[in-house]
DNA sequence: GACCCGTGGAA
DNA sequence: TTTCCAAGGGT
């Protein structure tokens, strides 16, 4: 057996605070200082809503996913509803959000939850995986914050609390199985405060222990954390994927020039997108193989009908 | 593990 | 203005 590098990675540099201490320092925050205004949080939000809250989350800022939300759900309540939605109308109401692949998977979701498993989001993480876009995040997620499950919820927040309770300023570029075992290790043994646990750890990263800057001095867990008083590190934490000038920059005008249009549009405002005919034709070709544009009868360009 | 996939808000 | 990054997932 090799030896297990990556727990080494993600191993706190520092003494971690017990489950129960955690709880009692960050629980009362979360109560006092918590978002209460995120519509997926209100009482009542079904299981396919935490669903496409989360996936309408996945790299886009949750202010910005809010009145989407809200929108899509008047409109699609059910899985049923998504799965019967002419496509075009999906992407559209998805908008400006970006990564607009997740609005095509969630719609493929719907279709499954709806016609396999009877319209019933499943509640064990492991089946969750199983559907296009749900990945190991989305999935605790669905099952945690919905269903109450005790699992682990791990995203870009709550990996960068836990590695800075453990004195480690960086938290790595993706979630490891040994940040899975290290937020685990954090969770107490009650279901229900487990669950509130992990939303605390993400609310926190997201408003105070954020990627830029630590407000250590309002922090509830400051006493028990291994990187309370110190600075961020400056600069970019991680290589960042540049954009202008790219295939996505490409993607993205095509995709908004249709989803603009009121009717099929000709080849010819295609191009007048983007002054690189190599790069439009690949771009074209792309989205068409994957489902997100397509042409109809007479060679114009629309968004997928169905 | 590295790289690909959009868009816009905040500093 | 430019840089950084956001409740990630798939390949």
């Amino acid at each position: 057996m090799e030896p297990m590098r990556a727990a080494e990675t993600a191993a706190p540099a520092g003494p971690m605070p017990t489950p129960e201490l955690l709880a009692e320092r960050l629980l009362p925050w979360f109560d006092a200082r918590g978002r209460d205004d995120l519509p997926w949080r209100r009482p009542g939000t079904t299981a396919w809503g935490v669903l496409v809250s989360e996936v309408m989350s996945q790299q886009t800022q949750v202010a910005r996913a809010a009145p989407v939300w809200e929108a899509w759900m008047a409109r699609w309540p059910t899985p049923a509803d998504l799965a019967a939605a002419p496509t075009a109308d999906v992407l559209r109401e998805w908008g400006r959000m970006g990564y607009p692949r997740r609005a095509l998977r969630l719609q493929e979701c719907a279709r499954i939850v709806a016609e396999e498993h009877g319209g019933v989001v499943p509640s064990d993480p492991v089946e969750l995986e199983r559907l296009p876009g749900i990945g190991v995040y989305t999935a605790a997620a669905v099952a945690v914050f919905h269903y109450g499950g005790r699992h682990a919820v791990v995203d870009t927040n709550v990996r960068r609390v836990v590695a800075r309770l453990g004195g480690r300023s960086d938290a790595g570029t993706a979630t490891t199985r040994a940040d899975l075992t290290a937020a685990e290790a954090l969770l107490p043994a009650d279901a229900a405060t487990a669950a509130r646990v992990s939303v605390a750890l993400m609310e926190l990263g997201a408003l105070l222990c954020t990627a830029r800057k630590a407000e250590c001095g309002d922090c509830p867990v400051s006493d028990e954390c291994g990187f309370s008083g110190q600075e961020v590190p400056a600069g970019p934490s991680r290589k960042r994927q540049r954009y202008q000038g790219t295939n996505r920059q490409v993607r993205g005008k095509v995709m908004a020039l249709l989803r603009d249009a009121e009717e099929p549009v000709e080849r010819a405002r295609i191009d007048a997108v983007w002054p690189q005919a190599r790069m439009l034709d690949e771009a074209v070709a792309q989205l068409i193989a994957e489902g997100l544009i397509a042409t109809d009868e007479s060679g114009r360009f629309e968004l997928p009908t169905r």
